[in-house]
DNA sequence: TACTCCAAGATTGTCGACAATCTTCAATCT
DNA sequence: AGATTGAAGATTGTCGACAATCTTGGAGTA
């Protein structure tokens, strides 16, 4: 019997040089360290990151499947450009996708995983309770807590969907724009009901919660968006 | 000069190698002269395009962003496995996205679209007409008819999402099934009434009446693989 | 002075070759 | 005989180099 194989995943050659690199550029994009609209240069990432131009265009590929990058032939690849536009149609997008995940999960998620969410909940009600209003790190578990739903739902293509294309994007509004939950304590109270909605099995209740949930940050942003670009007289359309 | 360079569509150069062989591919995948579960060889599709793996592997990496190949590293790319469960899923995505795009269609899409979708459901009427019950064109203009309806949303990460990961999916079980819609006079009803729906401005009506349609769909799915799962032992009727 | 054109530089697209890894299959051992 | 191990073959991952294309800067002219 060999009693190895589990260290696999520890061992810095299991996975190939483009999907690390990639890895990092993601995590530098997210973050800011590459701006938006900013020239991506094969032949200086490749320096940068001490690799040949042959992976580091399969990780640029890949990037273009996250839609973090967009990419012209003969021209190169360059960051995308974060528009509020775009983001009240992300949210668009999620209320629908989320929604529909909300409501698998009322008919599919286990009980032990509901359990879990409560317990997650709690956690951030501490952490709100400790902050008060600044709550710097509900904004990792606000995704934490939507993304655990999407799971919840069973649904692969879902969960393929929103992990696959929208969530970095909706990391990297959120590094840029620092949208924390302007009401964290209204969003906790909104995502309890989710829960008891799906503890209840009702499938109707626990999309309706979500959709409007989603709908109410999309109509805050709104709101800021028009805000200050009333104040700016910014561009139009 | 501002010289309108219209014709650059047409040039075989304007694209990259790995644009075209990539159109191709996919092609054959979807379908079937590349069979589900096949093997991807890179060597072998590198022959048989007269191009070198540089801009093959590309187009493969392109494959599984399009969710139509699977890949492990160091082992190689398979086509993906069409399963009864993975449809079913591709219609829940469906039914909560395009019942969303339906609803901002409602809002946003302009007159002259909607008269034009009025045109392709008389277009669809004829075909139903002349070819009575067998309605093969409908299913290539049922695609055609919900894709106007998403692009009417004006939303374009909706676009992205249903355009980049779905739609291939979607006509790859088309032509793996031949899942033509089996009642086309009732979907063209339901198509009808849709576009009342979104020529009336109302949000609420067009989104409920597209989810219901594509749950239907859904629905009538379900019932025919339940009904060959239980003809195996089942023969009850 | 402003515009056009062209050439040099840089960047992306493509190719062939080498290295690392996986798969297959046969020989050996229990 | 069946399982295990090892080597041979093939395939994928990675690299450096060349060709095609785009961008940039300056020279020349109206």
């Amino acid at each position: 019997m060999t009693d190895k194989a589990v260290v696999t995943q520890f061992e810095p050659e299991s996975r190939t040089l483009a999907d690390r690199v990639c890895e990092k550029i993601v995590d530098a994009i997210v973050m800011g360290n590459i701006p938006p609209g900013h020239k991506i240069s094969e032949p200086e990432l490749a320096r940068t990151y001490g690799i040949s131009r042959g992976p580091l265009r399969e990780a640029i590929r890949r990037l273009e499947g996250y839609r973090l990058v967009e990419r012209k032939p003969h021209v190169g690849a360059r960051v995308v450009n974060l528009s509020a536009k775009e983001l009240i149609e992300i949210y668009h997008v999620r209320e629908a996708l989320e929604g529909m995940a909300c409501r698998l999960a009322a008919e599919h998620m286990p009980q032990e995983e509901i359990e879990d969410l409560r317990e997650l909940l709690d956690e951030h009600e501490r952490n709100i309770a400790e902050l008060d209003g600044r709550s710097y790190f509900q904004k990792e578990g606000d995704l934490d807590f939507h993304h655990r739903i999407v799971k919840g739902s069973k649904n692969e293509k879902m969960l393929e969907v929103l992990g696959g294309e929208l969530y970095h994007l909706v990391r990297m509004y959120r590094y840029k724009f620092s949208v924390s939950s302007s009401r964290p304590k209204r969003a906790l109270k909104e995502h309890r009901q989710i829960v008891d909605a799906i503890d209840s099995r009702d499938p109707e209740l626990a999309e309706m919660l979500m959709r409007r949930h989603i709908g109410a940050a999309r109509k805050n942003i709104e709101g800021k968006l028009n805000a200050t670009t009333e104040t700016k007289g910014d561009n139009h359309g």
